[in-house]
DNA sequence: GTCTATAGACGGATAGAC
DNA sequence: GTCTATCCGTCTATAGAC
């Protein structure tokens, strides 16, 4: 085995740079859209010299997918089983549209690679997600066994609270376009939105 | 003015099999990531010939957006002002979530654009748009007005209509992915779920 | 670690024969 | 109308000097 080689405080930040440029030009063009060159000469390197910490360009998105894709599911594995169903609920909603919110990049990266028919990450869309998924409708089918939440499809409530919070990211534009000049904040009105939706919807009787 | 060319009926079919087949690769790729060459071969053509018929890639990508704006926006236009508030909420829901059933391809195209920054549309959005999705805001806000339905926020009600229905085209591979094997068809089961959803938002009381 | 220079493949678009 | 051949620019990635 090879001695892991020390790594300096340039590396780390150049690498850090080379990930957070590499996130603004992804997820506006996509894969395919994005150039190395763009992302270099956004992160101040030369393309060589990036091409020195990431031996490709297929490297550099691997290495964004992989990182991100735990941090984006830690608010469903926040939801406690435990605790009062129609709070935990809200919780996650306002959670994941924090997300939308503070990380929108994030959002349109995952949004344009399963557009694109998620090419790299069916295998843990079908996996982890797809089993941590079945365990969140679990516990909700649980709640409106026992009564406490109103009876809906589990599966298809967790879509909705994706669609819902990830279109104030993904569709920002398009949201700001349709709102007007005089909304600067879509996201005080879509959080009061969301949580009177799904309070009626869950809310038993 | 120049006489107008006689089309022939070869014309018609080449000109139909190239937007065809465009809009299978731009919905997939978006505009950058997508090449001429797929878009030909896909369309049975050489690249050349089918510079021949249109201009430029720019041609072909803002040709089949200016023919689908005005076709994706007829279901709202639909919404009928004298109709039964609830039923015609649930009748837009249903005719937007066909559209994701029947047209996906659209769908995805539309959110590329917008995910991209919507270089292209921007216009209509903050015209054609912004001005159809008041009227209709202003439709809802009457109806809460005189108790026929429940008081929401009505451009975010539009947005949720919109987030959700489309959420099934263009994320129909996470979908399918998180129902499993089993399940070939998820729009059944997402048209009654919507239903239940808008119902119990909407209903006074 | 960072650069200039460039290889080699592929992109959009055109010329011109048929 | 459709083709082959090709121009020219840009792409990813590498070589090699410093």
């Amino acid at each position: 085995m090879a001695q892991p080689r020390p790594v300096t405080r340039i590396q780390r930040k150049n690498r850090a740079a080379i990930l957070d440029a590499a996130l603004d030009v992804f997820s506006l063009k996509g894969f395919d859209g994005a150039t190395v060159d763009q992302i270099a000469s956004s992160a101040g390197l030369s393309k060589p010299n990036l091409l020195y910490y990431f031996p490709s360009k297929e490297a550099i998105y691997t290495a964004l997918l992989g990182e991100l894709l735990d941090t984006w599911l830690d608010p469903l594995r926040a939801l406690d089983p435990g605790g009062d169903p129609l709070a935990e609920i809200l919780a996650y909603v306002q959670r994941k549209l924090e997300m939308s919110r503070d990380f929108p990049r994030e959002s349109r990266l995952f949004a344009n690679e399963i557009i694109q028919g998620a090419p790299r990450i069916a295998g843990e869309l079908s996996g982890t997600l797809r089993d941590l998924v079945d365990d969140t409708a679990k516990v909700i089918d649980l709640w409106a066994d026992e009564g406490r939440i109103a009876r809906v499809n589990p599966h298809h409530l967790v879509f909705s609270i994706w669609s819902l919070t990830q279109h104030y990211a993904d569709f920002d534009v398009q949201v700001r376009a349709v709102l007007g000049e005089g909304v600067t904040d879509p996201f005080p009105e879509a959080e009061a939105y969301l949580r009177t939706m799904f309070t009626r919807m869950l809310t038993p009787g």
